[in-house]
DNA sequence: TTGAAAGCGTTACCAC
DNA sequence: GTGGTAACGCTTTCAA
């Protein structure tokens, strides 16, 4: 039988409640008494019981806000079924989780979702961090009121977070350069389409791509390298124009989104099906791209999980008082082919 | 606030152990009295509280048996790893989990795993059920003994087995042949090499990978099958043997284990680096083969997950009184480049 | 600083 | 067939 509050406060001549304040370092307690306790509780591998910690915890309740970008962003809507998921799995040890939405990264509504996440009072917080010192302010001054925030998807390293769940983006580069090495045999003339040379994940899949061509595959060369800022129609006019310009160019890498204008242009520019793609992410649209044959390959990073994962460290952390082992959770990096794809 | 067992008493004028009895169908409820609370409840939207349940279950001890042809078989390490997790995850819970290992697929060690188990007084069962009669009877008298048995890695349809966690062999066979496609450009020329003709997972890899191959890939034919008991030895030899006789055999495919005999075969038959292979599984042997280049892919399980799955939904079964929603929970099928690999 | 007791939601046992 | 009560492990409040 485990031990329990009940066996230590035995051992200790003590109450259960001095145990209790003892062990959860609250104050009120003689330091040599809570000495004496920690020990105790140490030689017997004391481990607190969850359920009857979520049960005592039910009676406040505690709420977890998420804040995402993912108004007219796809990539967003496994992120939230997870963390509904995970929010419907701990509703009855006392936790609740609120999603707030937003459009569009950009500092100032990251910024206004957090605070208002904060006035409706959340006990703790996982966003989508931008790589800049206000929302690095906002983060540590929430950490410095006990609300710890989670970072997902995308990493912010000089600051307070708890943690990361999400890719490494410079291993999914290289993944997607392992697949364009096995699909072209080794020899290509690619060209890469990337979101916005600002992001820092857009940015890494590019590097991570490059450095195994140029480790593995030195027979494959890169044509160049254009920006679409997520925008079908920039792409397709972008994706053209070099195209048309360059008739050598043989297969493409799209390290973002506006996968959709990118590879209509490829059709429309006359190249066949020979012309190997492999882009990011099983959104729908990906899906239906990879089903029809024009993308061959979508390397994917577990939407899913990065949605629940944060909401199931945050419980553990407020109502177990478990931090999560790792800084880095690193989420699969996933490659789908139409055959594992439904 | 949610609704619980002591609002529905207060409704219904009745205490809360009649409540309890009612909600849980237990005996000695007047049946009246019955229906009236179970519609109150349902009104309610009632939902029975995990924490409260789990508190209570702890007075009993619930404990989950696992039976695993695991000696000698490197696949279920991370089955067993799974496993474990799970039950630490829901040692508070109530529940405890106990994994019996034994050597080879035989029927009638797998009998006595599961009699031992029984002996043991274990609630509920899980296992890689062999397709034979014997097993099915052992798993209809448990389930007439209320001891629910859950079939992982492969299924047992025509039994009373709660549910199947585990792959869909049909479709990552096609996945298999997909990549095969990929790697190939479509002309290939290929051996494969399977564990038991008798297994039907190993057939169902071998049935899918022929109808894709039918369907999308028609440059590629298949050499021969062999069968080599997922032995390395036997399959050294036999493969060896096939290649020699067969020069214009230039790709492998291998459904089973013996991974490391068939490839070491390929090796001495002269063959070089362009003599793509695909496997199954992630295990040690396997990765390191991926790693060197001697295998291009491996087509993966979620063996971890095959492990924690199956006594995540017992303990919902057992200390929540939830069945899972579907009766089969295919695990995903995961391509393995070394880009993606640890 | 500490103890005693009530309470979180559910179940089990003993009376009636 | 039903009610009352104690119990599971932990937290919190009130009183001392």
């Amino acid at each position: 039988m485990a031990v329990t509050i009940k066996d230590i406060a035995a051992i200790a001549n003590v109450s259960r409640g001095t145990v209790d304040r003892a062990l959860n370092n609250r104050a009120g307690v003689n330091p040599d008494v809570a000495k004496n306790i920690l020990k105790i509780a140490s030689d017997l591998g004391y481990r607190p019981n969850k359920a009857g910690k979520a049960l005592a915890a039910r009676k406040k309740s505690t709420v977890i806000g998420m804040a995402l970008p993912s108004i007219n962003n796809p990539f967003f809507t496994d992120v939230i079924s997870g963390a509904m998921r995970a929010g419907q799995e701990f509703a009855d040890y006392g936790i609740k989780v609120i999603i707030k939405e937003y459009k569009g990264f950009s500092v100032q509504r990251q910024l206004e979702a957090m605070e208002a996440l904060e006035r409706e009072g959340v006990n703790a917080v996982c966003i989508v961090p931008i790589d800049d010192d206000l929302i690095r302010a906002k983060i540590d001054e929430l950490y410095d009121k006990n609300i710890p925030v989670i970072a997902l998807n995308s990493d912010l390293p000089d600051s307070r977070r708890v943690c990361f769940v999400g890719n490494d983006y410079e291993k999914s580069g290289r993944t997607a350069a392992g697949m364009f090495g096995l699909i072209t045999g080794g020899v290509a003339n690619v060209l890469i389409v990337t979101g916005s040379i600002k992001m820092l994940g857009h940015n890494q899949r590019i590097h991570g791509f490059g450095q195994l061509i140029k480790e593995k595959y030195p027979g494959i060369t890169i044509a160049d390298v254009i920006a679409c800022d997520d925008d079908d129609e920039t792409a397709h006019k972008n994706v053209f124009e070099v195209l048309t310009k360059n008739p050598t160019i043989d297969s493409m890498y799209i390290t973002a989104g506006a996968q959709t204008g990118a590879v209509r242009a490829v059709r429309e520019s006359g190249r066949g099906k020979s012309f190997p793609i492999i882009c990011f992410d099983d959104t729908k649209t990906n899906k239906e791209l990879l089903k029809n044959g024009e993308v061959r390959a979508i390397i994917c990073q577990e939407a899913y999980r990065q949605g629940y994962e944060p909401i199931k460290i945050l419980f553990e952390m407020l109502i177990n008082a478990r931090k999560p082992k790792n800084e880095h959770i690193y989420t699969d990096i996933v490659i789908k082919i139409p055959e594992n794809t439904d």
